[in-house]
Formats: C-alpha cells, structure tokens, sequence
DNA sequence: TCATAAAAATGAAACGTTTCATTTTTATAA
DNA sequence: TTATAAAAATGAAACGTTTCATTTTTATGA
C-alpha cells in the first residue's frame, strides 16, 4: 500500500543506495536528485520508521516517565521539552506511572523496545519499580532524572533545585515577618523533595532559636485533596499557626480551597507561602505569596543537554542545581 | 547486544517460529513453555518493537496532536487517555501543533512514518497544515477529533460538546439574573469552538429581546494574556457591563487577573462566568461561576471508543455530543 | 587525450520479527 | 496396536530500511 524505497528506486531506475543516500543527506547527482524528488511527491513516500530503527538501532524517540502525582509539574515541563525536541526531529513518549508496580513495570519496558534514544524522567515519589528497572537498564542511552535523586543510582544527569535552600527561604521570610507559629505541609515523609523542604524549614526555625514542634509539621499527599485534608488538620490544633508554608503545587490549591471554603481570609486570618508554579499567583486575591520553581529554564537545560548527549558530544553527569525564588503576593501580612 | 529471539531459540533448542507462536499467546507444549520462560528470564530478553512494527504493521501507538493553545484543556485529557490505554499496552505519542505550518507537517508525518495505529486529534483553532493532512491520509486508521468539527472531513468520530447550547444556558442565566449588559470573549473570530459560543450567546440575546451590540463582543486569544488583554479593552467601554462571560479556561484566568490587579470586585464590580474546567472556582474568592466541559467523561469515552475501532469491533462516525453544566459559584450578583 | 583521483552509484546482506505452508508429534478412538 | 485427527513445531521468506565493499562515472590536470 504504501511507497517504499523500492518503488522509488523503480520508478527513478536508481539503486536502493542511492536512494538511500539522498534520504540521508549523503551526495547525489542533481539530475538524480530530482528524479527521486518528484518520485517522492508522486508517490506520497514516507520513510518507514519501523524499518530504520530496527536496522540502526536509533528511534528519534525520547521516552518521558512522568509520576501521576506531578501532574501540573510535569505538563510544564513536557510542553516545554516537546518543543525543543520535535525541532530536532525527535517524538516524545509520554508514559505516566506511579499507579500499579506491574503496569509501570510494562511501561517502562515498552519504552525501552522501543528503543528509546534517550530518557527524561521526573520519579517524583519513590517507585520502587522504577528504580529497578533503571538499575537493570545496561544499554547506556543518556538518562536525565528531575527533581529528585536517586540513591546509589550515578548512571543519570540529574537536573535539581535547591530544595533545602528554598524552603528555608520561605520560612526565614515569615519569620521576619514575625511570625513565631509556622505551619509546613509535606508530601509523603520519605519522598526525596519533601524531606529537602523539611531540612530547610527546621533550619530555618533553629537558626531563629525557634521550637521544633512535629504538632506543625503535617505529612498528606501531593494533591488538591491532600492540601485540603492538611489544612484541615492544622485548623483542628489548639494553638494556630499564624502562617502556613505549602510545599507543592497541588496542595496549594487545595489550602486555598480549605481557606476560601470557611471564610478565612487569606493574609488577614491567617498568612500562606505556596510552592512551584506561578500560574496562580496572580489568580487569587490576595495573590499568593510563592517560591517559584524555574521549570521552563530547567525544561529547556534538559531538552538542550539531552540533544548534547544525544551527538555524543559529551555526556557529563554532574548534578546540577536551579535556584528557586521567592515571588512575593499579598498572603502574607507583617505581624507586630 | 540485546537479546533476540534467536538468542532464545539457540538456549531452547526450539525453532524461530515456536517462540514467536509463545509471545503472541499462541499454545506452546508445556514443557516448552518453561523452557522459553527460563531462557528470556535469563537473557533479559523483550520484544524488539521495531522489528515487530516493521513485520505486522501494527505499533500499538497511538497519536495524540493537541494545539498549542489549549494546553490545559489538553493535559487533563492526555492524562486521562494515556491510563486507559497503557493499561492496554498501547503507548501514546503527544505532538503539539500550532506553532509553525512546516514543522506541524513534519510532526504529522512522523506519526504517519511510526504507523500510529489510531489518532485522537484536538485541533482547535484552524489550522490548514493538519486538515491537509488529514485529507490526504489514505491508510484507514481510526481517527477521534475533539471538540472541533473539521468541514467537509467525515472520515473520523468527532466528540464535542454542545458548544452552543452551553453558551446559551451562560447568557441565560446572567439575564435571569437581570443582568443587561453583557459581554463576551472569545477566541479566534474563526475558530470552531468560538463561532458556536457565540452562536449561543446572541441566540440568548435574541430570545429575551435584548440588543446585540459588536462593542460587547470581544475577539482575542485563547490564552491568559489574551484574556487579560480582552479585560482590558472592555474596561474601555463608555457604557461598562454588569457581566463578562468568557468562553476559555485560559482567558478566564486573564481575566480574572485584570480584575484582580485593577482591584475590581468580582461578583460586585463585575459578575463573570468563565469556561471550561472546576479547576479554580474554588480557588479564587468568591469562586467563579463556570460553565464545565466534562473533559473526564469525554476523555474516557475517546479512548474506550477507540480501543473498540482497534479491535475492529466496529467504527461507527456519527458524532456524539456530552453536555457542559453551568457550576454556580459567587462570581455572579443578581441585580434589581 | 589519457591517467588518475574523487565522487557517486551499486547490490547483496543484515537488522529481529512474523507468517504460513509443511512436517512432526501427540492425542483419540476403533 | 494402528489409523486418523488435532496440535505443535519447523524453517524459509518477507517486512523496508541501511551498510559497506565494490564498481562505475565524473572531474582534474598534464
């Protein structure tokens, strides 16, 4: 049904090779050149992927894992990454994991019969699966990991912020405001990002000799719900903070959801720091205090590096880190 | 390097053929059967998805083009898609379109060239480079397109809500609530989805014998700044509406915050209805008043549907439409 | 014009599967 | 036990490219 190679070597009278050639850029004969140019145009020729990868072992396919809780974070970043990439000629495949051990399992095997050139994966919480499947992984293709690292994995780019520093940023910034009651929320208590947030909040607190109270200290999940539900439980203690620092996107919104929902004014009753993204922060009013991941620079260092990597240029696994910054909105009020 | 299916047939002492019958469920001895089991355990051995591609003709990927405009509306769909036919183990192949004719083709074809299996298409705005495209696709592949009906191509299953009707119910509501001044903003004066908003918005009008007035009617870009810029002109207006009803996720974030910027109450300054997901009513204070598309709803049934096409249980193209709910928050005040 | 070097074209083999017509093995029943 | 049917296994060919050693053509300069 399809053209293929074949068809233009017989219609043009040329060899497969040279075909072949000029597909790839390689010298032709002008007269030869336009010869296979009007077969092309004549007969709607398309290469057949299939056909390349198998015999060159390439695909011009990036595999991108993507955990089911980031979800915002990583929509970001894939636009961002998915431009530059298709540029270049290369598609992007989306997997999402983080819901069953087994199926994650498939999915990343799948990506990698398919011979996927490269990886960008964001792990996000801990996925046992994942880490497993990196481990056994022996093909070397250029890996860059976002956002977390790996223990005992140096096989990866691994492309971070300043998480510890970041949050402490936060914290230090409410208590100049003089807030002496500080609330954080977490993600899960042994994730990679939340335990880097935690440090920085007591650090913060112990280098204002401020108490360390786990009261404050509230674990939930990376969601909309999980903020709502955090929230929640910091309104059922007896002494209230008198400012709250979010650690993750989602669970902003859901803060904010919990704030709105029982009329408690934001930056009156009581001060808020979210995390991450600044899509919002000019969406709610007061607008929202935040420390701002630099996702597109850190998408656009991945993408960039991964296109490096992928000429062979170098493939050098420093770590590196992206800075976060502090974007100031109206949540947060200066108490006397 | 990696293992083949001949690695396995020299380990098993069985010929090509019986291994290939054992990974594609066919029946295999016993005995045999554990004897394969063992071997591609111990070789790490999987499927070479190109030389599979390259024999059947099947990828099990599927094609998924959203524009680059609608990006939110897109990401919870994607999510959605991708669960359900991993699950399947189908892979999905995100490409953004949008940006330039020459690259979009190029992006087009690479699908073609990979032999994505199926395709769901959110085209949105118009856009010439896919629409010839899809013309001159010959291979029957089951195509979805959401949201958009494309002229004259009847060769795919459309999913779409029911633009018109929704707008309507929008404008009704706000006139019930005796407002009289109304404006609108849409997109692209050509697009698809905002010709039909409009439809429904004048048809309102015109049932409750209230004037239409092009000064009310706002064009712009389906983004946030194009809401914000939308804002803007109408806050020009000698004679100011009482409510602004905006027909995109996007703009309505725009404009919100204009409003918020400019300090203008919302539900008291203005009423304001906004479109598409729930993702903020709850956010912003007062919540926003929406209008929301079912994206969960349509997404499942996009990719049910296109596993039935798949399995070639039947494709059947009539149209099916969800319908969008109009989701009370406290953006609009009822005047006297 | 001819010898030589450089450029271009050739074509068979290979990539790792699946397919299918054929052969071998196993199960069934007389 | 044997004839027969059913099940399982076989192996060569094919899918559409690229590769590469070899051959042919073209360009260069004396």
């Amino acid at each position: 049904m399809e053209a293929t190679i074949k068809d233009i070597s017989e219609k043009t009278g040329l060899s497969l090779g040279t075909i072949s050639n000029y597909l790839n850029g390689r010298n032709v004969k002008e007269i030869n050149r336009i010869l296979i140019e009007t077969a092309i145009e004549e007969l709607g020729y398309n290469v057949n992927m299939s056909a390349r990868s198998l015999k060159t072992k390439q695909s011009k396919l990036i595999g991108l894992v993507v955990p089911s809780s980031e979800l915002t974070f990583s929509a970001k970043l894939v636009s961002v990454v998915e431009k530059i990439l298709s540029k270049k000629g290369f598609m992007v495949m989306i997997t999402v994991i983080g819901h069953s051990p087994l199926i994650d399992y498939q999915k990343l095997i799948n990506l990698q019969s398919r011979n996927a050139d490269a990886m960008i994966i964001i792990p996000s919480t801990n996925n046992e699966t994942l880490e497993k499947w990196l481990k056994s992984l022996k093909s070397p293709i250029p890996i860059i990991i976002l956002d977390r690292i790996i223990e005992d994995y140096n096989k990866a780019k691994y492309v971070l912020v300043n998480n510890e520093s970041a949050s402490k940023m936060a914290v230090d910034y409410l208590i100049h405001k003089n807030h002496k009651l500080i609330s954080i929320i977490g993600g899960d208590m042994d994730g990679y990002t939340t335990i880097e947030r935690m440090k920085g909040y007591k650090k913060s607190l112990e280098e204002n000799d401020m108490e360390i109270n786990p009261d404050y200290i509230i674990y939930s999940d990376f969601t909309i719900r999980g903020g709502y539900l955090a929230c929640e439980k910091i309104f059922q203690l007896k002494n209230l903070p008198s400012a709250i620092f979010v650690t993750n996107y989602d669970m902003t919104l859901g803060v904010i959801e919990y704030l709105n929902e029982h009329n408690i004014k934001i930056g009156e009753g009581i001060s808020l720091i979210g995390f991450d993204l600044d899509d919002l922060t000019k969406i709610v009013n007061p607008s929202i205090t935040m420390i701002i991941q630099p996702i597109k620079e850190m998408a656009e260092y991945t993408a960039y590096r991964l296109l490096d990597f992928l000429k062979r240029e170098y493939y050098e696994k420093t770590p590196i880190f992206f800075t976060c910054t502090l974007k100031e909105g109206g949540s947060v009020s200066e108490l006397i």
